[in-house]
DNA sequence: TGAATAGTGTCTTTAAGACAGTATATC
DNA sequence: GATATACTGTCTTAAAGACACTATTCA
């Protein structure tokens, strides 16, 4: 049997012991929440994005980092939302050291660093998703976007991450400007009204929507229109850069 | 020189590594937002309540262990904030090997464990003020009740956490019913709606806070007054266990 | 009866929510 | 001109906010 590899079942110099960072990573695309998941053994069990602090770098950066490294995407929009942590947290039925040894080919002890006790601090991240290149690294079998509603069956407690990342998001939306990150550069007013619907999960009057989202002051109408064939041309809008940043910061109620 | 004692300086297989909890003890007195601080060394820097997490338990359960080491109380209101970790979070001016040995008499080696990387998660707890037994621990210099609004020098970012902690507080006050862990079994309006206005730290118009705190249901007038010297007596209130239990789990909006 | 605090009601202003008809692009 | 989607204004209802007087207790 080979001789597992370092960096995937044992603890190096180089990394923090008992705490790792799980990153959510949002995209949008037609009108649907997607969330990219990695298959990180021949299982067909699926989990966030996720790695470990290295000694150098804060968890924000770790976060960062891991998150680059999937999506080759710099400055995310990143969010701390909760922090796992209970010695049951990497129980699952089936993920034994015999069972990864059986199907990996390696000689995986029952004491691996991957069986030990992790405390978790989950982030979620924005992304454009026609922006991301989705790159697997060479311990995963697959990577890959899945819609938020439509969930493959997750690896340990990776279920529930998502849906508090979810929440958490739904929660931020509420009392922050979102949508530079998910949106392209100049988009519709339906598109971005398809954008809130579908992050809160319910259909949202478009007059109404308008309405508290042209107060707000954060959206500049531009005099170009979208072609979308036999019908009437939306108009196109951009952010104003300058009081989304300082939405950020000090916080836009759009309550619907 | 003496040996260090091995729960100061030295990891032991017990605890996880590179992780750890810090707990903002709130208590409320005399109209007065107070935390609970230590000061670990005898040095004029003090921290939050905090320790390590045991394999054994979950990060809730040790924040509630450490609480119950301070204050002698259990099962109190327990909410997780946020994670803190970066490499510079223990850095200190001062706060060196050099002068730790010199202080405290023991030979304190510059990797010891304390000068170590940690990944503190922040949880705040509420408690009421009188009933809590302050205690510290053999290794703390001193343990006491500091004003929110008049904090003494704290040792590394723990005048941040302090900060983030009140923050969060407030934040959640406006989504949950709030006062059952810091007031008494039976209270007047003015001390709760004085609990109000501490928190928040603005003054609330008394007509309208009771109107929409009556409004929710959450508290019950009973037919006891309280003898408060030469003024009129104000009537006691209880709150509503059933929807108060409901509103943690609910929410309840309870915005000023 | 004076001093201090408790307790309550009304009016105004603002925001939220419901709702429907006109405009435009293409075939 | 048929069809599909964009776009916008008004009315109703609910909540928030400002504001001032009466009631009670005890010295």
């Amino acid at each position: 049997m080979k001789t597992i590899p370092d960096e995937l079942f044992t603890n190096s110099d180089q990394y923090l012991r008992n705490v790792s960072v799980d990153n959510v990573i949002f995209g949008y695309h037609e009108k649907e929440l997607k969330v990219l998941l990695q298959r990180p053994f021949p299982i067909d069990k699926w989990t966030v994005t996720g790695g470990y602090i290295k000694r150098t770098e804060s968890i924000e950066e770790a976060a960062k980092r891991i998150a680059h490294d999937r999506t080759g995407l710099r400055d995310l929009y990143l969010q701390q939302f909760h922090a796992f942590g209970n010695p049951r947290r990497v129980a699952d039925n089936g993920f034994t050291a015999q069972y990864l040894s059986q199907i990996t080919g390696f000689d995986v002890p029952v004491d691996a660093w991957i069986f030990d006790y992790f405390v978790s601090v989950g982030f979620y991240t924005l992304t454009e998703f026609s922006k991301v290149d989705v790159r697997k690294s060479e311990a995963e079998a697959e990577c890959k976007w899945w819609p938020v509603g439509d969930l493959p069956s997750m690896l340990f407690d990776h279920a529930t991450i998502v849906n508090e990342a979810l929440n958490a998001l739904r929660l931020h939306i509420a009392h922050y400007p979102i949508g530079y990150e998910l949106l392209e550069e100049k988009f519709t007013l339906p598109e971005i009204h398809n954008l809130y619907q579908t992050i809160l999960g319910k259909v949202l009057d478009d007059r109404n929507f308008t309405k508290k989202l042209t107060a707000t002051g954060i959206i500049t109408k531009l005099k170009e229109t979208k072609r979308i064939g036999a019908h009437r041309s939306p108009f196109l809008y951009k952010f104003d850069r300058k009081k989304y940043e300082e939405g950020l910061k000090t916080g836009v109620a759009l309550v619907f």
